[in-house]
DNA sequence: TAGTGGTCTAGACCACTGG
DNA sequence: CAGTGGTCTAGACCACTAT
């Protein structure tokens, strides 16, 4: 009757995880096939439905398995990773006129969607207005904030920043932006790409990003800040990227000084 | 007496959950501070005890709240990030003697362990082999495993791949691999670092990665695959780094050509 | 010892999916 | 419609922390 009547040492949710984990890594249960329900399960292992859906929550939080709501639990199949490179920055690739997303979604064969959300003036975060320079008291820079879709699924999350100053009264105030985007009409300004500074982190998104991004439990985000340096090694443009993780990856080539 | 006796769209554990984290960002709650107990805010939104607890469970995958057994529930302080910047790799640090791990900590501040796990030869996971230019189907690696630690908290778990015919007998198959570590060894076989490549990824972790880092829930993990490229443009070493991202984040800053 | 979170039980109703 | 996961209740005992 009472929480443990084999003594076992470990909590039951965690031994049905383990055992259902076990099948999953010997292959008894592939990718996309449907668990036992959790009732089955709790029956199966002598215990409250509470305690398999607490299974099946840690299994979850691995990634390991979804749950759809009405149909079952099912065990996640492997995403191929659409991976950004640091490539993507490169002016040999500006020749095609497009920008860097949507070179990176034609190469992988997939459909670009860019939906501009906002273009304001505002007073930059603390850390954006570290990097651009621009003072954080004041209406400093243009904020323009754009959702990316690669075949209709939401993939990331940009928030641009330029400087008010610059951007005033220009077509970087304007969703389209002219050809090579806001990077063209930042070259004509005097601004020539030369160095690029990107700051990595992983966190779990907050519930707006999960929303917006459709993230399923269990999968955490990549977040980038983007630093533009130009020619005189002056941050221009800075940018903060928000991935989801299941679906997106970076990639760094560089040099060895 | 049902679930919902006020229709409020949103489940009771929601509802729980967003009021604890409007306090949180209004910073009535501050980090370090204690919350309510379970039962108080069972008894408070008029709830079971698992409905506040479940509530809780949210912000814990947010990383907002840590649970504390036996003594509360506690707002997460903000982490000063661990950053690993892609000159750790310069060939201008090398000058120190130090290997790129211990010269990180050093510029912190912070005092460097590293656990030579196990050094073996093994057959090489699929991604190795393929960047490493190796047979997958023979023992034809060396797999340093290391855990790195600063001031005695574990940072990364890092996992390195030689080639076996050409680290056979040396000292790269010596937990202490000389001056510079393993790339000096590997620049007198004849290959100078000239390119890295590092793929990136972010994840949830495994069980077994969460203990050795000693990772609180709702804490991914940043998983770095990286390659070293010689003289030749011939991949010489293939590393695996596993960096918890409470504590962790990267830097690249490189050249746009 | 009192108070906390960790786990569990044995129910219940709701919302969604599919045949 | 039956079966599934989503949420919730009102208890219970255990394990840990502080006093």
């Amino acid at each position: 009757m009472t929480a443990s009547d084999r003594p076992s040492q470990q909590p039951a949710s965690r031994r049905i995880a383990d055992t259902l984990r076990a099948s999953i890594e010997r292959g008894e249960l592939e990718a996309g096939q449907k668990l036992p329900s959790e009732r089955a399960l709790a029956e199966q292992y002598g215990a409250a439905r509470n305690t398999a859906r607490e299974a099946i929550r840690l299994l979850a939080e691995q990634g390991l398995v979804t749950a759809k709501h009405g149909r079952g639990v099912f065990v996640r199949e492997p995403q191929r990773l659409f991976r950004f490179g640091s490539d993507r920055y490169s002016i040999a690739n500006r020749e095609t006129g497009l920008t860097p997303f949507r070179l990176e979604a034609k190469k992988q064969g997939k459909v670009p969607r860019i939906d501009v959300l906002s273009i304001t003036r505002e007073v930059p975060p603390p850390d954006v207005a570290e990097r651009l320079q621009v003072p954080a008291d004041s209406e400093s820079v243009v904020h323009r904030e754009n959702h990316y879709f690669a075949d209709d699924e939401p993939v990331q999350i940009v928030s641009t920043y330029l400087r008010w100053e610059e951007a005033e009264g220009t077509l970087l105030m304007q969703a389209k932006s002219g050809p090579n985007g806001i990077y063209g009409r930042l070259e004509e300004l005097g601004h020539v790409m030369t160095r690029v500074r990107d700051e990595i982190s992983a966190r779990m998104p907050s519930p707006e990003e999960a929303r917006v991004l459709d993230l399923l439990p269990g999968v955490p985000v990549l977040e980038v800040l983007h630093t533009s340096l130009d020619q005189n090694t002056e941050p221009f443009e800075v940018s903060r990227y928000v991935h989801r993780a299941d679906q997106t990856g970076l990639l760094y080539e560089l040099p060895v000084s």
